[in-house]
DNA sequence: GGTTCCAGATACCGATAGTATGTAATATAA
DNA sequence: TTATATTACATACTATCGGTATCTGGAACC
């Protein structure tokens, strides 16, 4: 924890913009995507003037960035919330995988994150963010089976961004699925496979 | 084969700008990316004025459109191309998965079809040229060993659309690898393993 | 109480996608 | 052969939008 200085109220009224921009641009930003919604918009959406839009973020893409890292950090808190109650290493691992999934059904997050992001913040930048939270959870964990000698692969970080691929995969087709109820159990049934092909029998 | 009737002069010239449009397009998109590039520099290279791009295409999204079709055309074909010579299906398989890695290899295909496509064409009609070319390929070979009982899934469709998700981002990882040479391998094994794990035993 | 500083507003610029219209050349029909 | 229709392409213009430079009013601080 930082020494909790004293917010003056100036401090206090700036922060408040800056969510309410923030908050605008993940509404607007999700509703119609990123290059259809303009500047403007997000700042009318806000109820500040375009000055404003510009005095918290360098540019349009410092602001959709910030979304994006607001997104993933709240996706791995999720995850990090329903895996941390499993002991068992390999359980956790699978509540994470289906607790990412679900994260991945909200459409701001399947929108914002998976499809636009890595092509308008450029994949460098949008690995940075996502090993800092939600897939840096799935490879902390494969790398702690390995080192328990439970995976047998040599490459958790491979496996991992493997695994999150699919996942994602999976959930835009489940979101786009007109049964997804009958569509899940084969998404779990593979999964598991896949799992149990890297796992010390 | 449709009934190939005698092109006139000016059939020829036209095809031959549109063309020209298309690989100045192709180039200029994967070097800038799409939104970076503009309609008019494209017109440049390819040495005609907008008016005559506008002609040949409808907008901006139509002309990247038609580049994506290309690409994966290609990228079909290459596959085909080796995977027809393999009598055995898991084999076909088996090369088929490699070529396609092969080709999601070439930086236009990674940046254009790869990231920019699904967000600029939307995951629908994204999906259309993906089942029509190399997505459709996949699903075909594993439909069909499904039918010979020999592999043990019940949704082809859903387990082809896991492995070309996990293939193109293994092919990103490659390329961004500073040594493939080392983290080929690894790819290679862990989808050999992954296949096994739907694999009649 | 005057000075500094900063959140936010206003006004402007440049780039670019898209449109409306014009023109010259070729195909077609009388 | 001449007249008409069609087509490929060019030119000029408009609207939109991201970004910048400049300004202002009020809170914090000496």
């Amino acid at each position: 924890m930082e020494t909790e200085r004293e917010k003056s109220r100036r401090e206090e009224y700036s922060e408040a913009t800056r969510q309410a921009l923030l908050a605008a641009a993940r509404q607007l930003f999700a509703a119609q995507g990123y290059h259809a919604t303009g500047i403007e918009a997000v700042a009318q959406a806000a109820r500040v003037t375009r000055g404003a839009l510009y005095h918290h973020f360098d540019d349009k893409k410092a602001l959709f960035d910030a979304v994006v890292v607001q997104l993933q950090a709240g996706a791995a808190q999720a995850v990090a919330r329903r895996a941390r109650a499993e002991p068992d290493k390999w359980r956790r691992l699978h509540v994470g995988t289906e607790a990412y999934l679900e994260a991945c059904l909200d459409p701001a997050y399947r929108w914002l994150v998976i499809q636009e992001a890595p092509a308008i913040l450029g994949r460098k930048r949008y690995q940075e963010i996502d090993e800092a939270y939600p897939l840096g959870l799935l490879i902390a964990t494969l790398m702690s089976l390995r080192r328990d000698g439970e995976l047998t692969f040599d490459d958790p970080d491979l496996l991992s961004r493997m695994l999150a691929a699919m996942i994602c995969e999976v959930a835009q087709l489940l979101a786009d699925s007109e049964t997804p109820q009958t569509l899940k159990p084969r998404v779990a049934e593979a999964l598991e496979r896949i799992l149990r092909a890297f796992r010390r029998s």
